[in-house]
DNA sequence: GCCAACGTTGGC
DNA sequence: GCCAACGTTGGC
């Protein structure tokens, strides 16, 4: 079977780590660690080299779709969960089996304009989008094609409408 | 800062 | 296994 890309939309709080700062990073990559949820780390997973997400920004004004990376490194072992000075350090978790998942990623794109949640919620291709919905608050999520390229289009139109 | 929604924990 | 209490998320 051909290896299809798969989209992805991950979520951060600017002011602890903004898209900017990826792009700022050495060779515009991070890891994508510290991910303390079941159903995200599932989907941290999931995710295969070559895959694409957008980078969300949670708890910012506007929150919106400020860009779109690419997964570099499939999952690993996170290593914020042994750190006991980490505030992700997870005291349960066994090295010989590690609870949680990292990945790697690189900045791939600003979009032209940041997308808004309110402009998200106004295309009709996004109905069912899980972000959209009442009390989403899974921070690493998966995007269909037809949502993906609805919210590119929006992202890199030049021109207010 | 408020508060609704959600996931996790732990007593039973 | 149930479910109340608690902590966290995240839009506003």
């Amino acid at each position: 079977m051909a290896a299809r890309r798969q989209y992805w939309l991950l979520k951060s709080e600017p002011t602890v780590f903004a898209f900017a700062d990826l792009w700022a990073a050495p060779r515009r990559e991070s890891p994508w660690d510290g991910v303390r949820n079941y159903q995200a780390r599932n989907f941290l997973r999931a995710m295969r080299v070559g895959d694409l997400a957008f980078f969300y920004h949670s708890n910012a004004a506007p929150a919106c779709i400020a860009g779109v990376v690419e997964i570099v490194r499939e999952a690993y072992a996170d290593p914020t969960q042994f750190d006991p000075g980490h505030d992700q350090f997870d005291p349960r978790s066994k090295p010989a089996e590690p609870s949680w998942s990292a990945v790697d990623i690189r900045a791939v794109e600003p979009l032209t304009r940041s997308v808004s949640l309110e402009e998200l919620r106004g295309a009709p291709e996004l109905a069912s989008f899980p972000l959209l919905q009442r009390g989403s608050r899974l921070s690493v999520l998966p995007v269909r094609g037809t949502e993906w390229r609805a919210i590119l289009a929006l992202g890199r139109r030049k021109v207010e409408p």
